[in-house]
DNA sequence: TCATTATGTTTGTGTATACAATTATTGTGT
DNA sequence: ACACAATAATTGTATACACAAACATAATGA
């Protein structure tokens, strides 16, 4: 098979085997009515424990640079599942934190995400997801 | 590592790779003002040489099983880049095929995208390619 | 044949997303 | 200090998407 050939393959599979996942991920979600990219917001703030992060900050972070990540965040925050107020050093920057409530659905989530992720990666023993993740990796520092 | 922090780091280097494919596609269509969508659908077409196709056959061959493949594909007949005509032998069927319209822009096409999968599998020389794509599969075919 | 179920597509509606324009604040050069 | 650019976040608007309900046609079974 010529290169491009094998090139145009696996970036499909590439495709398919993201969206399968992400229908996956959501759906576990569903219950709780919180989105995949409202959960990895809310893990973002959890991973910097209490301190409060700004905006630009989370979009560096996410995995779907969201171009609207205000109004994502409005959605966190009518659940009060986190918290917004404007920095005192640089008033054009706000603080986000992760609220009690917030935590506390996080590590519920935390269990039935890990699951789902099990259950995605199922066909691959550990060496092969080991593999994976590292030509993954090659492709997303470039 | 233990095996559940593998799993976990693999699916998000997984999301993160897709994401960035599929910015990096879309950016180059836009141009076109065809979609990552609009332009898998044509492809479909394509590959399906005169046969007409219906809607379910190309919900069934998409990358994201679009809930919404009808609206999808009024875009493509509204360009005249599709026709869409009702199915003889069963009514309640739609058959799309590829306007010469459509053909035309798909060979523009194929070029650019060309260049953006080469481009986003650049880290990898041709064996990583393949055995990343031996690893795709297998989780698509679960 | 006629009600019932299944199949294939479309439409209604609310939410999410992208992109550009706007607002607010801060930093910089003269 | 003041105009001007840079940074950070928000808002307007159009489009896309998800999900359920509706619609049309076909197949099935009493």
């Amino acid at each position: 098979m010529k290169q491009i050939e094998v090139t145009k393959k696996t970036v499909v599979g590439l495709l398919k085997a993201s969206s399968k996942a992400e229908d996956f991920l959501a759906k576990v979600l569903k219950p709780y009515e919180i989105s995949l990219q409202q959960f990895n917001v809310l893990r973002i703030l959890r991973g910097r424990k209490e301190k409060p992060t700004n905006l630009s900050t989370i979009q560096k972070r996410m995995v779907h640079k969201n171009s609207n990540t205000t109004r994502l965040i409005d959605k966190l925050i009518e659940k009060f599942l986190a918290e917004r107020k404007t920095c005192k050093e640089n008033r054009r920057k706000i603080e986000l934190i992760i609220t009690p409530k917030g935590k506390s659905i996080l590590s519920e989530l935390d269990l039935v995400i890990e699951i789902a992720e099990t259950e995605i990666l199922k066909p691959l023993d550990l060496e092969e997801q080991k593999s994976l993740r590292k030509l993954l990796n090659k492709i997303n520092l470039n």
